[in-house]
DNA sequence: TCGATCATAGAACGCCGTTCGATATGTCGC
DNA sequence: GCGACATATCGAACGGCGTTCTATGATCGA
């Protein structure tokens, strides 16, 4: 069983999520395709034991962190600890959080996080929807980030800078008084760091919820700090 | 061809992602197989192309909202608007923005979101960090709440709610001592409405945002806010 | 009327997840 | 030692998928 979702796992990693089959699977086990279907009823289930399997490597990894003083820098922490877990395995995003009766190990990080929140003062509903905000932010930037190459850069018709390169100079091609922006930061993303994004965008996150740390329920909806 | 993207658009709406086939395509046009190919190489240009059709129809929406005095409030209703799209079409969300070659809408939705984080007076990095925060957790957030329910509820096995009800119970079965965040937020929780946990998450960056605006370059970076 | 181009159609291929019945491999009560 | 029964393995077969290919209609300027 452990040795069936570590091969899924190493498949995975290996060769991305398409290299996953049960054939290849099966292959790769020394065994027949029929075999697998006695451990997992699925390949849902297949993809969701793998998915919470690294995720446990992740709590693993989250345990041997010590905690902070501030309740931020750790969440800060258990966030880029989960964003480089992501961006080294583009497929976790995919399945994270699909299923939390299968991946009891997706809740105990919930639970870890929101322990943090919890120490902020945030009221029940301010604490659910901090976890939800981090966590959906963390797994949405991931997923799009670590999405799949287009075909020519994986086959390696195309490096990935001349790629990128193409894209930037049809962005500079663009009319610069229809798309200002574009041109404002096209330099900028010329040259950019994924981690630096996700890091930026997540201090936003974390910025808004420090201003929200306990001040009490009605100070909260953001609404008041309007205008 | 506006034709054979409409009628995926159509099938995707009606019956999910898993129901844009080729052959069922070619079934609802009257046609075969293989005339879907005349129009689109590959299925992953047809959904590519499907995507930006709907992308169109939301910067239409777009169009029609007046520019609010405050920026922070003009990216606070586009991301509504956006996230409201793609709660009404959850296939949305796993093709929105992965080829801007194709999806020149996906550009023009940046750019409009980028002009108004410029109002902020936010640098290039800034502006560019802020867009792609903004755009990453609406759609993270999206695609996770609006993945598809399991088997049981489609099928009409089990309602929305008692499924909702046995997560809910499972969680109340845990060790409250183990997991005092989980019982902290599970009445919360048990209540929710997606829309508000999304926007109370949007709030938390806007409200970011807001820090960072007009104070200049060396002041952004939310290290310079800790502790 | 005749090529050339545009457009359609569906059989065929290879791969996929999944099902199923046949078949070993232990592990008991007796 | 032996039948009985759960545990575990295997690969052929099924239906559905994306995709390719070749054959066939339409349309129309010359």
């Amino acid at each position: 069983m452990e040795t069936v979702i570590e091969a899924a796992v190493a498949l995975l990693d290996e060769s991305g999520e398409s290299a996953l089959t049960f054939r290849a699977l099966a292959a790769r086990l020394g065994g027949g395709v029929g075999s697998i279907y006695w451990y997992v009823s699925n390949k849902d289930e297949l993809l969701d034991r793998a998915t919470d399997h690294v995720v446990a490597g992740i709590l693993a990894d989250l345990e041997n962190m010590r905690d902070a003083e501030d309740p931020i820098d750790n969440i800060r922490a258990i966030a880029e600890t989960v964003f480089a877990a992501i961006v080294q395995r583009p497929w976790l995003a995919a399945y994270f959080m699909r299923n939390t009766t299968i991946q009891s190990n997706a809740l105990e990080l919930y639970e870890r996080i929101g322990e943090q929140a919890m120490r902020l003062d945030l009221s029940p509903r301010q604490a659910f929807h901090a976890v939800s905000a981090v966590l959906g932010y963390v797994i949405g930037v991931a997923a799009d980030l670590g999405q799949e190459p287009p075909q020519e850069v994986i086959d390696g018709t195309t490096s990935r800078e001349a790629y990128l390169g193409r894209v930037v100079d049809q962005w500079r091609a663009l009319d610069a008084a229809k798309y200002p922006y574009m041109h404002y930061i096209v330099d900028e993303f010329e040259g950019h760091d994924d981690a630096d994004q996700f890091r930026s965008g997540l201090e936003l996150i974390l910025a808004g919820l420090r201003l929200q740390a306990g001040r009490g329920e009605d100070a909260t909806s953001a609404e008041s700090s309007r205008g």
